[in-house]
RNA sequence: CGGGGCGUAGCGCAGCCUGGCAGCGCGCCUGCUUUGGGAGCAGGAAGUCGCAGGUUCAAAUCCUGCCGCCCCGACCA
């Protein structure tokens, strides 16, 4: 019965964020790393999680006219080589497969055999098999806009992985549109990056800003990429969805050609958009705490566990039962639009028990034992809250509000999100500060520091990249409501019109 | 791929300097006692000490090479 830590996490986050991260998935039971390097397994209850967000965002994608398709796992390398950016952006991070075949060795080894002819290469996007099954499937401006999705796996041969950040293999969405014209695909790139905003505000309670990348930081092959960036609790910016307006570069590069009704021929104008497992990352380093992740009631993997206290064995049946009666009430109600997912856990191994859901980030915890039972009640602790903080409510009322109380738990995790990154947000003038901003007090373990930096920028790419060499810290975007006003570049001190958003980047 | 740190039971770690039975805490299993909150007692299972060589009578410990993980850089959703 004696605490063992003040902490279900160690270290926290102030004294080891990066490792806290770790030890917040580990004992979520959500993922771990795989024996594949750079790779993960994805456990039931983070699948459930992700399973939620594709959910939200398939649906918000088809009210839009998104249709799913899928496209095949390998590429041939010809396909890669078509658009020149493109091929710069992602030839170095390719998994190739060169070979159909094993066979044994003098040593019983499997060693590869087979070579094939032309390698292909596993996909690290889709743009290029899929513009050239658009480039076939597209005659006329009637087979136009095509909107398609898919839900994939990619493979991008990363340096340094981080499980849910930046794997080699991801899951995501990749939206492919064509339209007849310029304006029609930028109205569309904008579309999707704000369903994009709506998932990470409304689902994940991630409040985001939305803007412009830069020439440097822009997809291999856009014309514009807009994004939306998301403060993570180190005060780092994590890109947690982008939108790509293509213009007609893949279009050339695909052959993507339709006969308009003035009968000319003319070049597609295309799209792609994508979100990834990396926004479940986004949402564990938005919410969680010193005792594990906090899950968004929209999204989480469930609603609600059950927690009967068997106490007695006189009593046992009768509150399995009680239990069971409210699980099966509970579970007709209906969330936003989804039945109540609801978890019942009847081992019986004492405080334990209790310390395992909050570790998964469940909203909400119900004990139930014999006197609530006597008193038609229910015992309950909010995620949102201290684990000590728990009240009595009669059942009736609870599970008539049980709705209420997670939308209350979803608007408090966005309300603390958003403040935090208020808090953490400032317009920087002085180029003293702006260093000092970044800077942390002690370079050799470095704190919790910086955050996002409205500053202004000349433009240019030099000033970017000196900025980043200097403070590693880069812009995030340039964002959409940024007031015009002159002031000057906080590299070079030049003429600027507005201002960005610097900062430290995962 | 460069710099730094670390690989010992599922998790967290000690042991290594100075070679000599592979340990501790938590978790896990069994039994009893408990039970409104990370339980107590007793018993138990679990590790080719990251891998491969080398030195030695003897290697977790010393030497060489490799692999993996974490942090910091370059790259990125």
């Amino acid at each position: 019965m004696t605490k063992k830590n003040d902490t279900a996490i160690r270290p926290t986050r102030a004294e080891n964020y990066p490792e806290w991260y770790q030890q917040v998935i580990r004992a979520s039971d959500m993922a771990e790393l795989s024996p594949v390097r750079g790779c993960m397994v994805i456990k039931p209850w983070g699948y459930a999680l992700w399973e939620n967000m594709v959910r939200a965002l398939d649906d918000m994608f088809k009210a839009t006219g998104v249709r799913n398709a899928y496209f095949p796992l390998f590429i041939p390398i010809s396909f890669l080589e078509k658009e020149a950016e493109h091929v710069e952006g992602f030839a170095k991070e390719c998994a190739v497969v060169t070979h159909h075949k094993l066979e044994k060795d003098e040593n019983n080894r499997l060693v590869p055999a087979g070579k094939l002819n032309e390698p292909l290469i596993v996909r690290p996007t889709s743009e290029t098999i899929i513009g050239d099954a658009f480039a076939r499937w597209i005659k006329s401006y009637r087979d136009l806009p095509m909107l398609l999705n898919q839900w994939a796996n990619v493979v991008r041969w990363e340096m340094r992985t981080r499980i849910f950040l930046r794997t080699s293999e991801f899951l995501w969405q990749e939206g492919h549109t064509v339209h007849a014209t310029k304006q029609e695909a930028i109205d569309r790139t904008y579309m999707m990056l704000n369903v994009y905003k709506r998932m990470a505000e409304e689902y994940l309670a991630i409040p985001v800003i939305t803007g412009e990348k830069t020439v440097a930081e822009k997809f291999p092959g856009a014309e514009v990429t807009t994004c939306i960036e998301a403060m993570m609790q180190d005060r780092k910016a994590l890109q947690t969805g982008t939108s790509h307006f293509l213009g007609q570069n893949f279009a050339r590069a695909s052959g993507i050609r339709f006969q308009s009704a003035m009968e000319t021929e003319e070049y597609g104008w295309t799209t792609s958009w994508g979100v990834s497992t990396r926004m479940i990352g986004g949402l564990i380093m938005t919410h969680s705490d010193d005792n594990g992740i906090v899950m968004p009631p929209r999204v989480a993997s469930a609603h609600v566990v059950l927690l009967p206290i068997l106490k007695k064995k006189e009593t046992n049946d009768s509150v399995m039962a009680y239990t069971q009666a409210i699980a099966e009430r509970l579970r007709q109600q209906n969330y936003h639009g989804t039945p109540l997912r609801v978890e019942i856990d009847d081992r019986n191994i004492g405080g334990t028990r209790n310390w395992d859901w909050i570790k998964k980030g469940v909203p909400l915890r119900v004990e139930i034992g014999p006197r609530d039972m006597d008193a038609d009640s229910v015992f309950v602790s909010r995620r949102d809250r201290d684990p000590k903080d728990r009240f009595s409510i009669q059942k009736d009322e609870f599970i008539g509000k049980i709705a209420e109380i997670l939308d209350d738990i979803q608007s408090g995790l966005y309300e603390k999100a958003l403040c935090f990154l208020q808090e953490n947000t400032r317009d920087i003038d002085d180029p003293d500060e702006f260093s000092a901003f970044f800077t942390p007090q002690n370079p050799e373990e470095p704190e919790i520091h910086g955050g996002f930096a409205w500053s202004h920028w000349c433009g240019s790419a030099e000033c970017e990249k000196a900025v980043k060499e200097r403070l590693n810290v880069t812009i995030r975007c340039i964002p959409f409501d940024r007031k015009e006003e002159s002031g000057a570049c906080i590299q070079c001190g030049k003429e600027s019109r507005g201002r960005v958003v610097f900062a430290k980047a995962y």
